[in-house]
DNA sequence: CTCTCCCT
C-alpha cells in the first residue's frame, strides 16, 4: 500500500462507546446506531436502513452474488476465485501465499462476502493505518458504497464502520484490542491476517489467540496471508492447514552485485554515473539505514552535479527527495509529484519506502543491504539500535520497488555470496526483538495468565518474559505470583505503554492528572523526537537555542508541559503550524499528542477517575517518580549517574531538557523513563527525584521472585538484582542531598528562575 | 552529543 497518513476525522470517539464493562472488566465498545460512522453526517442515515439480518443461507453481501465473471476486478486473484473460497467453506485455517499485486487484499473478502452465509463479519487486519484505510476506501468504491456502509476500517481515533458493515479494515493493533473485550471475537465470521510475512508484534499475538478461536468456534473461518517464502512454517503452525499460491502481476527486476565497502560512497559514484548516462524519466530510488547517511548521500551527490555543471556537461536537472520518517510533513508530497519535463527524480529513503511509501515511476533501486533494528537486551533492560544485513525477502522486497509501473534493475550493494550466507533467512519476528511488558499485560487481561507456555509461532527468551514479569511488577501491575491487580486492571484500560499508564494512575491520587495526561500523550509520540533538527549547519544552531527555552531542571516533564500549553496558546489544532516551524516542533507529533491526550480524557472520565489541575508543579515530578523508582539513578560523576538497581555507569541522553539550576549543579537523584544503549547507557526522559518519595519503594527491587512471578513456569539462571546495594545506593544519595542541605538547593533554584523571569522579560519586550 | 519503523 501507499499514499499519505491521512489525519483523523474525529476526535470524540470515545465518547460513543458504551461505558458498560465485559466480563473481565472491560470495556466493551458498543456504538450507538444512531450515529454515523464516521462522526460526520452520513449520507445514508443508518436508522432508514433495516438493520441486518444476518441469515447464513443468504451471501453477507447479496448484491455481489449477482455479479457476472466480466464484473470483478481484473485481477489475476480472480482466476483462484472459485478454488478460494470453496478452500474456505471446507477447512477452517488456509494459508494464502500471494505477491503484490494480486489483489488478495481488496478481492477475496469480496469473494467470500458474495458467495458465503455467516452471520458475521469478515475482519481484514494491516499492520499500517495508511493501508486500512486506503484499501477500504478502494473496496467500498468497488462495492459501490459509502465507506462505512457495507466496507468499512476502524483504526486508532477512528473508527468509520456501522452495525452493516459486513467487510471491515482494520490495524492489528486495533484488532487486538478487540480481542481484550471478546477472546472468542464473535463480532466476526472471519478474520483474514494479512501481510503475516512482515510478523508485527500484534499480527503474532494475534496468530496464537485466533488458533483459540478456531478451537472455539467451529464455524469461524481464518485466512493467513503473507508473501511467498517460509510459508509452510505457517501452515505448521495452524494445524497443518492447506496452502495456496497467488501469482502477482509485477515487472521484471534485473539484478546486479556489486560488492563494495563504504556503501555512501557507492551510492554517490552510482547515482552520478546513472544520472549522466541515462534518460531524466528513469527515476532512482536508494535505500540507507538513517537521517544521517541519507543527508551524507545526498550532499555528495549534489556536490557531483554541480561540478559536472562546472565542468559545462550537459546534465539533466535532479531532484533529490530525501525521505525517513522524522522529516515534516511538507517534504513527503515531493516524493509522490512527477518533477518537470527532464528531471530526474532522486528518493534516498529508510526503509520506510519498502512497505509504508510507494514511490511512483522507479526504474532504478539500489539497496545497501543494510537496515536498523531495535533490540531489547533483557540483561541489561535497555534497548539498542543496530546496524544488520537485512533479510532474503527484504532485500526482495527492496528490489521489487523497481518493477512496479515497467522493467526495472536493482542493484545491490553487496555480493550475491554474502547475501547468501549472511542474510537471514526471514525478518526476526518483532516479538523477539522487544520488551514484552506491554504484551505480557494484554495478555493478562485475556485472563491468559502464563506468559511462558503461550503458542507462540516463536517463541521470545525466556530473559525476555521474566524481564517483561519483573517490569510489570514492580510498576505493581501484578502480585508477587504474577496475578492481575487491581491497578493492572486499570493500566490495561489505556493504549499505553505500561511505564505510562503507572504515570497515569499515580497521578490521579496525586491530583494532578490535568498535567500528567499532557506529558504521557507527548512522550506516547515518541516525546524525546518533538524536536525538528535541520539539516543546515548554521539553522541547526538556531533549532538549539529555539530548545534551549524549554530546558528546566526539574526534569523533561517540565519542559514538555510548557511546550504543549506554548503550542495550544499560539494555536494548537488549527492555527499552531506557524509556532511550530519558529521552534523547530513537530507539527504532526503535536497534534498527535493532542489526539492521544483527547482520548485519554475520554477515557479517564468514562472509568470516573478525575483528571485535576496540581496545586503546584512538583506533584507531577513526583507521581513520575514514584511509578519509575525502578529507573532510579544517583549523581556519579560531574553528569554521568549511577543506577540505583544495578550501579551501572549511565549518562543523560543529549537530547533531554533537564539541565542543571546553576553551573555544574546536577540533580543529585533522577529517574527515567527507559534507559538506551548507544555508545553508553543513557537515559531518556528524565525527571529529577527526591529522595524521600522513592525510598520506602526501593526495596521492593530486591524482593523479585522470579520463579513465583513466572507461576513456577521457568527454569531461571538469572541471579536477582545486587540484594541489598540498591537500598544502601539510595541511603547515601539521600544523605548527599540532605549534607547538600535544601537552603543550597532552594537558592540555587531561585537563581534559575530568576535569570529564567529575565530573559523571558528580554523575549516580551523584543516582540 | 541522538533519533530504523510501525501500533493501541
Amino acid at each position: 500500500g501507499g499514499g499519505h497518513r491521512s489525519r483523523s476525522r474525529s476526535r470524540s470517539r470515545d465518547r460513543r462507546r458504551s461505558r458498560s464493562r465485559g466480563r473481565q472488566g472491560f470495556p466493551v465498545r458498543v456504538k450507538k446506531e444512531d450515529e454515523s460512522s464516521d462522526g460526520k453526517p452520513s449520507k445514508v442515515k443508518v436508522e432508514d436502513r433495516a438493520p441486518r439480518s444476518w441469515d447464513p443461507s443468504k451471501p453477507l453481501l447479496p448484491k455481489l452474488a449477482e455479479r457476472q465473471d466480466s464484473d470483478w476486478a481484473q485481477l489475476p486473484v480472480l482466476e483462484y476465485r472459485k478454488t478460494i473460497v470453496d478452500m474456505v467453506k471446507n477447512n477452517q485455517v488456509i494459508v494464502l501465499t500471494g505477491e503484490t499485486g494480486s489483489g488478495k487484499t481488496t478481492q477475496i473478502p469480496q469473494y467470500l462476502a458474495a458467495e458465503c452465509g455467516w452471520t458475521g463479519r469478515i475482519g481484514v487486519t494491516q499492520p499500517r493505518r495508511v493501508a486500512a484505510v486506503s484499501v477500504a476506501r478502494r473496496v467500498a468504491e468497488e462495492v459501490d458504497c459509502e465507506c462505512g456502509e457495507d466496507v468499512g476500517y476502524a483504526i486508532r481515533f477512528e473508527d468509520v464502520t456501522s452495525p452493516l458493515t459486513a467487510i471491515k479494515y482494520l490495524t492489528d493493533g486495533i484488532m487486538l484490542r478487540e480481542c481484550l473485550g471478546d477472546r472468542f471475537m464473535k463480532d466476526y465470521s472471519v478474520v483474514m491476517l494479512d501481510e503475516a510475512h512482515e510478523r508485527s508484534l500484534h499480527t503474532d499475538v494475534l496468530f496464537a489467540l485466533m488458533k483459540e478461536v478456531c478451537k472455539n468456534r467451529p464455524e469461524f473461518r481464518l485466512l493467513v496471508c503473507s508473501a511467498t517464502l517460509n510459508t509452510t512454517k505457517f501452515s505448521d503452525y495452524f494445524f497443518n492447514c492447506p496452502m495456496i499460491d497467488i501469482p502477482g502481476r509485477t515487472f521484471p527486476v534485473e539484478i546486479q552485485h556489486i560488492d563494495c565497502q563504504r556503501y555512501v560512497d557507492k551510492v554517490m559514484e552510482l547515482v552520478d554515473h546513472l544520472h549522466a548516462e541515462q534518460p531524466p524519466q528513469h527515476h532512482i530510488l536508494v535505500f540507507l539505514t538513517g537521517e544521517d547517511e541519507i543527508n551524507r548521500a545526498c550532499q555528495g551527490i549534489h556536490r557531483r552535479i554541480i561540478q559536472r555543471q562546472a565542468d559545462g556537461e550537459e546534465v539533466c536537472a535532479m531532484r533529490i527527495c530525501p525521505l525517513h520518517a522524522s522529516l515534516p510533513v511538507e517534504f513527503y508530497q515531493r516524493v509522490f509529484d512527477e518533477p518537470p519535463e527532464g528531471t530526474r527524480k532522486l528518493v534516498v529513503a529508510t526503509n520506510i519506502a519498502e512497505t509504508s511509501i510507494t514511490v511512483p515511476g522507479i526504474k532504478f533501486v539500489i539497496d545497501c543491504g543494510a537496515v536498523k533494528q531495535k533490540i531489547f537486551n533483557a540483561e541489561s533492560g535497555m534497548e539498542s539500535l543496530n546496524i544488520v544485513p537485512v533479510s532474503k525477502p527484504a532485500a526482495k522486497q527492496r528490489s521489487g520497488r523497481a518493477g512496479r509501473t515497467g522493467p526495472g534493475v536493482c542493484i545491490r550493494l553487496y555480493s550475491e555470496k554474502k547475501m547468501m550466507k549472511e542474510f537471514p533467512e526471514e525478518t526476526m519476528a518483532e516479538i523477539l526483538r522487544t520488551n514484552l511488558s506491554s504484551t505480557i499485560l494484554i495478555l493478562k487481561g485475556m485472563e491468559i495468565d502464563d506468559p511462558v507456555n503461550f503458542d507462540y509461532m516463536d517463541p521470545p527468551d525466556a530473559d525476555k518474559i521474566v524481564s517483561g514479569l519483573r517490569m510489570l511488577y514492580l510498576l505493581g501491575a501484578i502480585d508477587a505470583d504474577g496475578k492481575m491487580t487491581k491497578v493492572g486492571r486499570d493500566m490495561a484500560l489505556f493504549p499505553l505503554e505500561p511505564s505510562l499508564s503507572r504515570m497515569l494512575l499515580a497521578s490521579i491520587l496525586h491530583k494532578c492528572a490535568d498535567e500528567m495526561v499532557t506529558v504521557v500523550a507527548m512522550l506516547a509520540v515518541d516525546g524525546a523526537n518533538v524536536f525538528y533538527r535541520p539539516t543546515m549547519k548554521e539553522e541547526q544552531l538556531v533549532a538549539t537555542a529555539a530548545r534551549q527555552r524549554f530546558y528546566d531542571p526539574e526534569g523533561d516533564y517540565a519542559g514538555l508541559l510548557r511546550l504543549y500549553k506554548e503550542w495550544e496558546e499560539a494555536g494548537g489544532m488549527r492555527r499552531g503550524l506557524a509556532w511550530c516551524k519558529t521552534n523547530y516542533v513537530h507539527s504532526r507529533a503535536m497534534c498527535r499528542a493532542f489526539d492521544v491526550r483527547e482520548q485519554l480524557i475520554g477515557i479517564m472520565n468514562r472509568y470516573e477517575m478525575p483528571v485535576m489541575q496540581a496545586t503546584r508543579q512538583s506533584l507531577v515530578g513526583r507521581a513520575i517518580a514514584e511509578s519509575l523508582f525502578m529507573n532510579a539513578a544517583r549523581r556519579g560523576g560531574k553528569d554521568t549517574y549511577e543506577t540505583l538497581s544495578e550501579g551501572r555507569m549511565v549518562s543523560i541522553y543529549p537530547g533531554s531538557l533537564i539541565c542543571p539550576f546553576g553551573k555544574d549543579d546536577w540533580a543529585e537523584l533522577v529517574v527515567c523513563l527507559e534507559m538506551v544503549w548507544t555508545s553508553t547507557g543513557q537515559m531518556r526522559f528524565v525527571c529529577t527525584a527526591n529522595a524521600k518519595w522513592i525510598m520506602d519503594l526501593l526495596p521492593k527491587i530486591n524482593t523479585v521472585d522470579i520463579r513465583r512471578l513466572c507461576g513456577d513456569q521457568i527454569k531461571i539462571k538469572k541471579k536477582g538484582a545486587d540484594v541489598g546495594s540498591a537500598d544502601q545506593r539510595a541511603e547515601e544519595a539521600a544523605q548527599k542531598e540532605i549534607k547538600k542541605g535544601d537552603k543550597d538547593v532552594s537558592d540555587a533554584k531561585s537563581r534559575f528562575l530568576e535569570r529564567k523571569r529575565m530573559r523571558e522579560e528580554k523575549l516580551a519586550q523584543m516582540k
